[in-house]
DNA sequence: ACGACTCTTTACAGCGCTGTAAACTCGTAC
DNA sequence: GTACGAGTTTACAGCGCTGTAAAGAGTCGT
């Protein structure tokens, strides 16, 4: 079961290595002839090239990283299709995975370039420092997503998570309703991604003149919608009072709707939601949430950009890009009735 | 930017390349003082291993393709996970890739292996047929999951759908229910999966002296939730009635709780609903879905097992593994009273 | 006619690492 | 003392492919 090579081709077809070579790259200075001459032996032998032997001839794999704490939760898959198709649009493929939110997860994916096996990585940080992420990785080429802090001389790509936040408090504002709480965020240490979240439904509770009272806000230990609704479920128990709820993700909305619901309360009629994420089976809970919906298409495209950019010589200093979202309103908080 | 090689490593401690190569991978027969000699210049140097001249020399990546049709349906996001842990206690990674269900994409993985990229792999095959999959294949190791036709010589992993479906069945009778239908079959032709799910349906109906009226099934073109609701709910408008529901997966089990709910049905009161798949949402609808769940590390280990077996040099006829399963009991079809 | 440029094909070396086998040393058994 | 086996280190060739540069032919402009 030997495999097929250039040089069985090139005796083949009576020609020089790389002649076949360039005709399987699609080299253009090769005749007509020769181009017919070769891939006629080609097919005949049922030629396929390694890209073993490439890769380590060029030093490209021509695959990247993309590394997510936890692909089970609905918004990584889903934005890990999207990139998926984008990168593939660029003639590259993925390589995708888990760090588990942990300090040694994301240390592995880093090291990845070193080993020959991506070319350069989009990644999702959760547990490493900046100064640890910019250490790690040790010159590899690293476009981040979203806002948590990271090395300065690096790319990233992000929402505008306070405006998304006002905007989202501002449909609720719209739709009368005045005790806002957000649910969702870490119970300790908050991501710069919940500081960010909180600091715009803050900005627009206070932009409609209403009082920003902490006790409004409830935090979960857990990144679950089962964590979510216990933790609303004992505020709700405790005494909290809300007419809505801005949900740190989706799966905090989801949690939430059980919650409410158990507690014989309505949405939207008691209770106005609004997710964050738009993950697809938003649209089958019950009510459909309305959620905050980052541009995914625009964020994957921008990543891979910058990345690529890198990759073709480019060392200018760090790029933040901000990419669109919008709100996706159904039926957990529908368009405000004016 | 000269990357550390084997050979500056061996410069620099005075010995071979190939003394370095020993101590990098372990290999036993290397003195303790000249393991750590080695060991130093590696450490001063910041060595480290370039995986692509490896898998050249050694004719293997040590790493598997995971191919299923599309990322975002929890379900295979979920098992995707479960996979990557399993392969990586084996010392393997996984290429993830999407097929879109489709022939080109099933054609586009199986090619993976001659490339170099993958040393076998793993596949949900939904489009291309048995003599199809035997002929794109070209001897790569491929390990199937589910129960699709497929090339006889090779190996397959899939739980016994039949029996699931009457232990479904058998929990809906014993719940006292009689008119039980079933949901999210494929409206044209049947997938082997949906037949056998629907065959354990009807036996398990057969067996309980229940007659099988076709006009309780309802398939949808579309294999999300939002199509099963769409169906379900035309059905329920046509003036289907049923008080339970077995519904081929997840997703349309949570289409069929929006659609119920719509029309004034409760869940499991009115209509007892069982779904497939046990997603981790399915703990957070509301009702909480009762489900029909695989032993998803079973199927990867024994997936991964006999996939590596080919690796290993096993030559033997195609083996199928059934792998076990359970019903999970939750609020949309709880435990019988008796 | 000559020089410059473009097109075409090919020889050569190298990308980083490993398998194989040889050479050498040491310890043990007969 | 000798032979054998195990432990240890190393030389060599090769895995499949590509970049670089050279060689040769043809065309065009001066």
């Amino acid at each position: 079961m030997h495999r097929v090579t250039l040089q069985d081709v090139a005796e083949r077809a009576g020609v020089s290595m790389k002649t076949v070579s360039n005709v399987v790259r699609g080299y253009r200075h090769v005749s007509p002839a020769m181009r017919e001459r070769v891939q006629t032996a080609v097919d005949e032998l049922g030629y396929r090239p390694n890209r073993i032997g490439r890769n380590l001839a060029t030093g490209r794999s021509r695959m990247l990283g993309l590394a997510f704490p936890d692909l089970r939760r609905p918004y990584f898959a889903e934005l890990a299709h999207v990139f998926a198709r984008v990168a593939e649009d660029r003639g590259y493929r993925l390589l995708l995975s888990e760090t588990g939110g942990t300090e040694e997860g994301e240390r592995a994916v880093l090291h990845d370039r070193e080993a020959g096996i991506v070319d350069g990585l989009v990644m999702h940080p959760q547990a490493l420092s900046a100064a640890r992420l910019d250490e790690q990785r040790r010159g590899m080429h690293v476009v981040f997503l979203g806002e948590d802090p990271q090395p300065a001389d690096t790319d990233q790509v992000a929402i505008d998570n306070v405006a998304a936040a006002e905007e989202a408090v501002r449909h609720l504002v719209a739709s009368g309703r005045t005790r806002i709480g957000f649910l969702g965020h870490e119970t300790g240490t908050l991501s710069r991604t919940s500081e960010l979240r909180l600091e715009g439904y803050r900005m627009a509770l206070a932009a409609a003149g209403l009082e920003h009272d902490p006790a409004l806000l409830v935090p979960r230990s857990v990144g679950d919608a089962v964590d979510a609704e216990a933790a609303l479920g004992a505020a709700l128990d405790g005494g909290l009072r809300v007419d809505a709820l801005l949900c740190r993700e989706d799966l905090a909305a989801i949690g939430a709707l059980r919650a409410l619901r158990r507690r014989g309360l309505d949405v939207p009629g008691d209770v106005t939601v609004i997710g964050w994420d738009a993950i697809d089976l938003g649209e089958s809970t019950d009510p459909s949430l309305t959620s905050v919906a980052p541009d995914t298409r625009a964020l994957a495209e921008r990543a891979l950009d910058l990345v690529l950019e890198r990759l073709d010589g480019f060392d200018g200093p760090g790029r933040h890009v901000t990419v669109g979202h919008r709100l996706v309103l159904r039926e957990s908080a529908p368009a405000a009735e004016r």
